[in-house]
DNA sequence: ACCTGTTATGTTACACGTAACATTTAATGG
DNA sequence: CCATTAAATGTTACGTGTAACATAACAGGT
């Protein structure tokens, strides 16, 4: 059981008769050849089971029509429906994407990009605005297009696309507080850019109506369960409390879990406001208060906007904010 | 802004005043060249911001130290798991990942599977047992091991790791019947192997016990809010079902949902199951009868194989099978 | 038959890091 | 201080597809 190499351009070419030349052109653009050689190659590949070889091409200094994507987390649905955005756009403009994820770490961050641009990507797909050192001079001498998605925040790097997490958070607990909720605190996990900002939010909405802050945080990541046991300890810390704004859903249908636990009334006695507005707010009863964003318009838009850079086009906008959308639900 | 070649070898070993040779060998183990030519070459490399190139151990036949995996979906919180087991194992390893999803179809699964293999992987994680034919040819042209994931079934390829989907879902629904349900339907989405090996456990449950088999099927991918459908609908074709065997937690969780807007008492009036034992079941009011797998674990076996082959071990075990655990909650 | 222009194929050189071997420099022992 | 060995660096060749240019084949018009 001989090792036999895998083919090469070579080899179909052996068994046609022809130059590799005429293979690599057949390949590239079947119409570049005659008629009968393009029978006799397309047998010749499909006998030999012929994959191509990305490395010449990779020498070479040409086009790789892959672009990257890094996501911190794969286990956050949000950027499952972000990266459905963008490959909506890729496969049809013809470009693969080199997905990577990194666990919401800087120096995880910084290796995978590196992982990536060794493969000579096109453009490059962030999900944050902060980077380390190495990763800001890597990409600078790298030369390609990158987009940092998510918030509006002015790009670290080009250019940013996303929403306001910062807006959305003061509407929502400012609506939280016009229905006459006062006791508000703040449940946040995975302490990254995105909660700050809508801890901050939450904030400005108190203290814009003379509110005291409250906030049960922890580093630990999201989930239903940990929503279910951060409502519980709040209720322990802050009896009186009286609603809850969650850092997203997950941790918001938890909560609303806890408090079916423990028969207290949504939204009469506790009002939950979550933010993402995913498919369980809808579903569930009551129905969710949420901040719904844009999740797959903010990979579309991202893609469009690499793939134009890709090609030439200068940045028109450096920061792209594509809004959001307050649904009420029943939990409030 | 006139663009720069981005640097290569060769522009840090002129920095430096050495061949590039010095500056690989550097790069691949620092005590390998001499300590102030450690300082110098660390000092250019940072300043040029140095991207290592993967092109020409690709051209060379060597390991490329990266494995690929595709799974079908990323909305499907199954695969994420699945994936933390696999990195955890490669990241101890020193192998990179490339993901790649295909959204349950054959073509695309055939498309990417090219992709990865154009860019030399050592081995291949795939997560059904069903393929093209031309995939098939591709995967025994490039001569790479590769590891079948989550179901048992015998591997089409070399290997499988996964569970017994049939069995779990024998046992599950027999358990339901065992309570003493009798009007049991099959509520399935996105009809992939493993919905249909699970659909085919449940009817021999049924049919062992005398029962009818009944099923509400859709080829629409799966979601809360279907699940909470899929229980409307059933309702209404089949006016006596006093209990759901779902093929996963989600679709179980909507059917909850809407028994709870329709004031359905569960487990009195109506018993519900899912598939897989994800949080929110445990996080839920009621807490959701369940098929717990496996599923970190099937990761890290599957990524342990599939590096012990690419270290040139022989298969050991054609096919592993890591078992399930029935979960009752108080659904059923 | 001859020229023109088009189409099809061939030739050559190149991209970049590394294995294998060659050479230089430094270090140790007598 | 020379001989021998070890350490550090240099040299050469290689792998594979493609751009750019070169050549061959062939059609159509006169």
């Amino acid at each position: 059981m001989a090792k036999k190499k895998r083919p090469t351009l070579q080899d179909v070419a052996n068994i046609v008769g022809v130059t590799k030349m005429t293979i690599s052109r057949y390949l590239r653009d079947p119409a570049k050849v005659s008629a009968d050689m393009q029978t006799k190659i397309a047998e010749a590949v499909e006998e030999l089971g012929y994959i191509p070889n990305r490395a010449p091409e990779l020498l070479s200094n040409a086009k790789s029509h892959a672009i990257g994507i890094l996501v911190p987390s794969l286990t956050n649905q949000v950027f499952a429906e972000v990266i459905r955005g963008i490959e909506a756009v890729t496969e049809k403009a013809g470009y693969q994407t080199m997905l990577a994820h990194y666990g919401y770490s800087d120096e995880l961050e910084e290796e995978r990009i590196r992982f990536l641009l060794s493969y000579h990507i096109d453009g490059l797909i962030l999900s944050e605005s902060q980077h380390t050192p190495r990763t800001l001079k890597m990409i600078e001498t790298a030369g390609i297009p990158v987009i940092e998605m998510m918030d509006v925040v002015s790009p670290a790097i080009e250019q940013s696309v996303g929403m306001d997490n910062f807006a959305a958070s003061y509407q929502m607990v400012s609506k939280m507080i016009k229905h006459g909720y006062k006791n508000i605190v703040y449940l946040g996990a995975r302490l990254d850019v995105r909660t700050q900002l809508r801890q901050q939010g939450y904030e400005k909405a108190m203290q814009e109506n003379g509110l005291l802050c409250k906030s049960m945080m922890t580093e630990t990541s999201s989930s239903f369960s940990l929503g279910a046991t951060l409502l519980k300890q709040t209720l322990v810390k802050y009896p009186d409390t009286d609603g809850v704004f969650c850092t997203n859903d997950d941790l918001a249908v938890g909560a609303i879990h806890e408090c079916q636990r423990q028969n207290i009334k949504i939204p009469q006695q506790m009002a939950i406001a979550g933010f993402h507005g995913h498919d369980i707010g809808i579903s569930m009863v009551p129905r969710l208060a949420t901040v719904v964003t844009p999740r797959e318009k903010i990979g579309r838009v991202s893609a469009q906007q690499l793939i134009a850079r890709i090609d030439g086009q200068e940045i028109d906008q450096k920061v792209i904010d594509l809004g959001f959308e307050i649904r009420c639900g029943d939990s409030i």
